[in-house]
DNA sequence: AATGAATGAGTATTCATTCAT
DNA sequence: AATGAATGAATACTCATTCAT
């Protein structure tokens, strides 16, 4: 490898060294409480070098986000190989998450929790890339009243958003409160109630009829 | 009105200029971008006179959440009255939530939404009024398992994080996304899935058997 | 005792209770960390009441450097009156400064510590009230001179201030240092060096020709 | 010079020009009265370098201060040297002190007048420092009375305070005053004051006995 | 005369970004 | 390409002073 390549592939390394630095910062705290100083020590660059990569931190930011929300999508795509049950999806989806979460203190909480900054654009341009996810979901959903494993007549937009909310449950038990230290049971309950709705079964028919 | 208790309602009246104004800012904006000056500009106050009435940006915050939280959970009691079914009890309450919510832009999003500001003390304190939210709705649901309205096998902790999660989802339309415009039908279709689930009744006995 | 006059004596107190305040505060903390609505508050007046009878926090600050400056000046003026000797006064100045100051923590500190604060005129202000008790101290030495109880050829303006720098150095021990705890055989030393000198009696006629 | 010197002394410059201004500030105002943008006019920087060399109001201070005690221990310890007499070293110390003063308007002034602000631990710091000063001095008299230059029955302690308020009457000759433009002459009948006191050297026997 | 609510000028400090080397 | 010294805009908070009552 010569020196010009060696410092080519240096260079690549830098982003990405910057890149995760970033991520793991923003994991750890907000948008404002990460600073660019922070962000190229850990890396073990100059302050310079951040913005020889990245315009601004806003951009940075997006980037570390795109970073993460790729890295979901990706563990989230394989679920939908085979021809194994939506249900069994949606299960392994969700249990993939509290993995997830586990191995690496989860990329996922920025992508569900950072509240979108209303930095003008970078708000729409988060809001879009979460859309992304809804959409795939919903595809799931949609297949899933295909095979008859969910109810035809559910609102499908609402179904998909209340799988996500499941899923930011499970992310750090966020959404309300914080710090919930989920567990495997408490996986299952989740998502048996979301198969099963909470209503009682005997009395299920009146509630329907009352409907 | 005396021109004493004239005098009276018109220091509170600061108050309370300062406390909507801030409550308002605190609604659009994270906690950092939150401005003092501009919530005394909005206000129609000096700076100097927020500090008469609060001590801090941080305490007006708290105030601000106090002020929203306050005024949910009244709505939220309101609910509970009489003998009515957990089922509609809950209807009611998510219903309201959308009525706040088109009323007055919803001072909810705030006790949702914001992500616990990781200024040490504040974090905790959102955190353990937000618990009082949960706190109520697991009551509730507790009462609704009495009178076999809900089933008894269910995880009754993470039923009450899902049902939260319902609003969140109702707020705004955020937890996810953002600003979706829910309307009337989407509520019903949220609950029916929240009550009843997912899954297609035809296949559920089967699933309850893999499970 | 009329209503009128009761409450003009009332008026009279007043002042008198936001001075004997201020010079409280004055005493303990530079003019910078003394604060008009701490003053108010100890002195138990509403703070607009202080602007009734001050016209300013610099005003107060000269009412409360020349309340103890007359403080200072009248019981250092009873030690003129006998035919005592020079020497017997000035131990009775700095052996009444030593009392003063556990007294009552002193008034004096103020008097000679508190760095003429450059608050323009506040500042020559200060200093002509100090260039007052230098010119008591002249003339005291002037008079030990004639009494042949000083040396005459000693430069008269300089012991002047040395004896204030000796009085300096009893108040509170500063000057340079500071919370000195002196005592009274200190005080007696203090006085000796500045009588005797702290040369060898026996090289001092050597010292003298050296000169 | 190369130009990696060059850059290193010009970033030295920075941190210079800035203490330089501080030291000026200082030495005219009162702590609270400096500003960090004042300072950062003077020495022609941004407001932001100040922090880049500095880390808070305080620090500049206490580093200002440093500045001016160490030169002035230096000068103070050229005259320890040789074996001259401890009265022809003391005359020395307050020569140089005037010439100091003289030549640049003192940086000594900030050392013995800057009244030990309340600032918590500042203020401890400042009075540390002193304290080195009056132990120089406290060596300086023990020596004297070794030599025999010096009464062995004076208060060592009380001797080095007032020979440091000596000092302090040169510097400024404040004190208790301001800005008495302090002549030779002067200098020369504060020393003998000191050495020799203010006693009639006829009626001092008596003074002694009464003692 | 007495009050204290209201005010805004003033200040230390942070941090994204630039640019000369 | 890589750097980090330099910068100044931005912001929470304090407090002397005013003025309507």
């Amino acid at each position: 490898m010569t020196a010009i390549s060696n410092h080519k592939s240096g260079a690549g390394n830098k982003r990405e060294q910057i890149l995760l630095a970033a991520v793991e910062q923003f994991l750890e705290n907000d948008f404002y409480k990460v600073t660019i100083t922070e962000i190229a020590k850990q890396a073990e660059v100059g302050k310079g070098t951040v913005y020889e990569y990245f315009s601004s931190k806003e951009d940075l930011f997006k980037e570390s986000f795109s970073f993460c929300a790729d890295a979901y999508l990706q563990s989230f795509s394989k679920h939908f190989v085979d021809g194994s049950s939506v249900k069994k999806t949606m299960e392994d989806i969700i249990t993939t998450h509290l993995e997830l979460i586990k191995e690496n203190r989860s990329k996922l909480n920025l992508l569900f929790n950072e509240r979108p900054l209303n930095l003008q654009e970078l708000q729409s341009w988060v809001i879009k890339r979460r859309q992304e996810l809804l959409d795939g979901i919903t595809v799931l959903i949609k297949k899933g009243i295909e095979l008859d494993e969910i109810r035809s007549d559910i609102d499908v937009e609402m179904a998909g958003r209340l799988f996500l909310a499941l899923n930011c449950i499970v992310v750090g038990g966020m959404v309300v409160l914080d710090d919930l230290d989920i567990e495997e049971k408490h996986l299952a309950g989740l998502l048996d109630l979301f198969w099963n709705g909470i209503g009682n079964l005997e009395t299920l028919s009146q509630s329907k009829i009352s409907q």
